[in-house]
RNA sequence: GGGCGAUUAGCUCAGUGGUUAGAGCGCUGCGUUGACAUCGCAGAGGUCACUGGUUCAAGUCCAGUAUCGCCCA
């Protein structure tokens, strides 16, 4: 027989990790059995980014994912975790255009198709590093059923969700204004729009009106988009400009005449109360000359710069030639005021250029229609989202929801499936790639270029990854899917769009609940980014502390949607946690006897041990509980206040003097058992080492056949009926003895080696009694006194006398007389306030009429307990006076 | 401009109306007896931002104020 009864002295994470979950992978226990019979646990992971390594940020959401795979798993579900990879069309061609460019190369050099391929190439390296370091951090996903949004599944569930939404006229072609990043060169949704404040200029221009010598003064932060106005509006109430409409100004520079007109939209108090109004690049003009029948003057090239309605500055960028501009217009005394202004400037979320508005013709989906269901299913209860906050910020974007751009000018991606015909100039939107027009048979058409926006292709995730639009067993089995867990920061992005398409899709909600984490920051509070260069890797950390110290840290006491902030500190923490519970299970099993050991609990079980079996218990129904709530954070506190400050702390110091003894029965069974079940606690938590320490642990115990082969898959805990509030009462007051006399000699100076005498008076004599050896070894008191009743005149008048709840404490060795009364003048001091504090309670009509009786009753309990207690220090105050 | 959230120990945070508000880290004192110094024992440290209200009872619910943060426009 194995002799593991020399476990290292400390864990040792690295010696064991990639060993257990290689074992994990070849058992196979990833991977579900559908069982009909059986309704099964599914989260379908959102998928990370192929752009590169994974971040913390990834750790957290995998690592609360996990837990509640396992803790399903365990409870006997058949539980499916489905893994995945996102594309991301934007992001990760920025990375690929980054490395062309250090290479002297653009996209344009290589050729869609080259580019491409080599996003291919950089996606599959991507994929095999995420899967690493998902396994590292234990993941238990199913990677049998791993999918990428590229993958020929997933694309075919883009594609015929793109041709029914098209034909049902949820998706239109249309000129609108968008959100365009000249560096990308492709449009940009509302979404991955990020405003930021600016301090910018507002710009003072006088435009000449036409045939007289006045002149109106328009403000802009943009003053090179006045290439592009076809009118000048004021409000038709503003007395100050009356005279002016109907007449005609002229541009600056270019000398184009353009309208004066009347909308009641203009704000009289903005600028001079004259608006410029260019439609195609500003999208409240856009909307202006709408209604007002304007033309629109486009002023800008893909890339930024300005083309030939800029005059003389056709080509120049659109910062140089703002600057450029306004030199010239300073000169010709035609800026007549520059004042600092404030002003929401949107970036791209990718690449952080700043956007241009831009009116072009784009794809757009009608969401309104699909946002009613969507909103129903959360407003009905159908869909749950944790914490309960986020209901409002859903409620609220889903029902101010705008149309959503979905065509990408990119290369990356999937490509629209629309073709157009070049003899009628029809379209033919269809999955299958066609051969000929659909409406003329002509064979020149020519697909169109744009692809679809990533998160089109995400908004799918829960059930094209499960095989819609084929019927298959996994989608009508898993689906709909139990949990979407993921960052507050992506709701819109993810979870709402996943809920309209969804609905849309199958007719039935992707998912029963989402659960949103807060964001990972560091030490100083700031968001983890690449570019601030804060990232901790996850990899590094799982080196350094192991990576159920890392799971432990960056979940323990976390509420869902809050931030957590992560430093090395709370990382060290979690590893000596982790090495605790090893150091407990070494104790464990070194303690067992050779041979199988039968760890059946035995008859006539001192209190201690039906103390821990209840405390146990408790914790095992507090936990259930937390878990159904969704409070991990919560319960990986409670496991560990558990473990540490009740079986380490209590359990195995008691168990300790009995093995000493030899005594019986022995601690050994409850031991092994509370220890056993800490770990199926844990595990969903920390699997690595609870695994280590259960295997190593059954091997020695005795063990009928239905002993699963992983801690993984055996039961999660559930109450056995060993609550026993008798035996908690006794150990509290055990512990409060020991306790009270260990804090008495540390404050007395006492030297912790040293033994003092003590005298114990309590009315259950007895069962203090039976706790003699635990008090005598753990206060260090001996020679150990106990009898009923104090007989007063006997106590010396140097002792300490502590006064407990039923209990009196009596130390004679204490000689400080001062320190003593002074000691005993504070208790007294205190204890009085908390009776009169309790009277006043206990004497309130309302109080006894409206409160419950039971906690009526406890705070009668206490007012006595306090004057009992009361009365017996001034008693030994007189005494000592 | 609209909305959401936060404010609890020196720091980071839990706290789901009912004792004397908790944890980790840090701090102070003592301590290497056979699980663990990645440790043990003991301790200090709080006007639960402020003001008012509801309630027998408020850190917890409501309203307002202040400060900070986020989202949307």
């Amino acid at each position: 027989m194995r002799q593991h009864k020399d476990l290292p002295k400390a864990y040792e994470p690295r010696h064991v990790e990639d060993r257990i979950y290689e074992f994990w992978l070849k058992k196979g226990y990833f991977t579900p059995k559908i069982d009909p019979d059986r309704k099964p646990f599914t989260i379908i992971m959102p998928p990370p980014n192929v752009t590169g390594e994974l971040h913390l940020g990834h750790a957290m959401p995998a690592t609360i994912e996990d837990i509640m795979i396992r803790w399903h798993r365990m409870k006997g579900e058949v539980t499916l975790w489905l893994p995945g990879v996102d594309h991301a069309g934007i992001a990760t061609q920025v990375v690929i255009e980054r490395q062309l460019a250090a290479e002297g190369l653009t996209r344009h050099d290589l050729g869609r198709e080259k580019l491409v391929q080599r996003a291919w190439e950089w996606s599959r390296t991507c994929h095999q590093v995420f899967m690493k370091q998902h396994g590292k951090l234990g993941a238990s996903c199913d990677w049998t059923r791993e999918r990428f949004t590229l993958d020929e599944g997933p694309s075919r569930a883009v594609t015929t969700t793109f041709v029914r939404l098209y034909h049902k006229g949820l998706i239109y072609q249309g000129e609108r204004i968008i959100n365009w990043c000249p560096r990308c060169r492709t449009a940009l949704s509302d979404l991955e729009t990020e405003h930021r404040e600016i301090e910018g200029h507002l710009y003072f221009i006088n435009y000449p009106v036409v045939g007289e010598r006045d002149h109106v003064t328009v403000a802009t932060t943009r003053p090179e988009t006045m290439f592009g106005d076809t009118a000048v509006a004021v409000n038709p109430h503003d007395e100050r400009y009356r005279g002016l409409i109907g007449k005609r100004v002229a541009i600056p520079v270019i000398s184009r005449p353009i309208p004066v007109i009347a909308d009641e939209a203009v704000d009289t108090t903005f600028g001079t109360g004259a608006l410029k109004v260019t439609p195609s690049h500003d999208p409240v003009d856009f909307e202006m000359a709408q209604r007002r029948n304007l033309p629109a003057v486009n002023i800008l090239n893909a890339d930024g710069t300005l083309n030939k309605e800029a005059g003389p500055y056709q080509g120049f960028d659109r910062f140089d030639c703002r600057r450029a501009l306004l030199v010239q217009l300073e000169r010709e005394g035609l800026l007549s005021k520059t004042k600092p202004h404030l002003q929401s400037v949107g970036h791209c979320a990718r690449c952080d250029t700043v956007v241009e508005p831009w009116a072009s013709r784009q794809w757009f989906v009608r969401t309104q229609p699909l946002a009613e269901p969507a909103i129903k299913a959360v407003k009905e209860g159908r869909i749950t989202i944790i914490p309960e906050q986020f209901t409002k910020v859903y409620l609220h974007w889903m029902e101010n929801i705008r149309d959503w751009c979905i065509s990408r000018q990119l290369w990356w991606g999937h490509r629209i499936p629309v073709w157009y015909c070049e003899s009628c100039s029809q379209l033919t939107v269809t999955a299958d790639q066609p051969e000929t027009c659909v409406h003329c048979g002509s064979s020149k058409i020519y697909q169109e270029s744009d692809v679809l926006d990533t998160w089109f292709s995400s908004a799918l995730w829960p059930h094209s990854t499960l095989g819609w639009p084929d019927d298959t067993e996994d989608l009508r089995y898993f689906h709909p899917s139990a949990v979407m867990e993921t960052g507050y920061d992506i709701l819109f992005f993810w979870v709402a769009r996943m809920i309209m398409m969804g609905i849309e899709n199958t007719g039935d909600i992707p998912f029963r609940w989402v659960y949103l984490h807060g964001l990972l920051r560091d030490e100083r509070g700031e968001k983890m980014s690449k570019v601030k260069g804060n990232v901790i890797n996850p990899l590094e950390a799982i080196d350094d502390y192991g990576a159920d110290a890392l799971r432990f840290a960056i979940t323990t006491g976390t509420a869902p949607g809050n931030d957590v902030q992560v430093s090395s500190q709370k990382l060290e923490a979690a590893r000596n946690f982790a090495n605790k519970l090893w150091n407990a299970a070494r104790f464990v099993i070194r303690s067992l006897p050779p041979g199988p050991v039968d760890i059946q609990l035995p008859p006539g079980m001192p209190v201690e041990d039906r103390w821990i079996l209840s405390r146990l218990d408790r914790l095992v129904v507090k936990t259930d509980r937390l878990l159904g709530d969704f409070q991990f954070g919560e319960a990986e506190m409670q496991i560990h206040e558990f473990l540490w400050g009740e079986f380490c702390d209590w359990y195995v110091e008691l168990a300790k003097i009995r093995l000493r003894e030899g005594s019986s029965p022995s601690p050994v069974p409850v031991l092994a058992q509370t220890l056993e079940t800490s770990l199926r606690l844990a595990h969903p938590y920390m699997p690595f080492i609870t695994e280590e320490i259960w295997q190593t642990l059954i091997s020695h115990l005795q063990w009928d056949e239905s002993r699963p082969d992983s801690i993984m898959i055996a039961p999660y805990p559930t109450g056995r009926g060993y609550i026993d509030d008798q035996a908690e009462a006794e150990m509290g007051s055990v512990i409060e003895i020991i306790h009270s006399i260990r804090n008495a000699r540390a404050e007395s100076k006492v030297e912790s080696a040293r033994w003092i005498e003590a005298q114990i008076y309590a009315r259950g004599r007895s069962v203090v009694e039976a706790h003699r050896q635990a008090i005598e070894a753990l206060a260090r008191v001996r020679p150990l006194a106990i009898s009923d009743q104090r007989r007063e005149d006997k106590t010396h008048e140097g002792a300490m006398v502590l006064v407990l709840k039923d209990v009196e404490i009596v130390l004679p060795a204490m000689t400080d007389l001062d320190a003593e009364r002074q000691r005993l003048l504070g208790e007294k001091e205190a204890l009085e306030a908390r009776v009169a504090d309790l009277k006043i309670r206990l004497s309130g009509e309302a109080f006894l009429s409206r409160a419950p009786s039971s906690v009526v009753e406890k705070e009668r309990g206490r007012l006595l307990d306090s004057e009992d207690r009361l009365q017996k220090i001034r008693d030994r105050l007189a005494q000592l006076s």
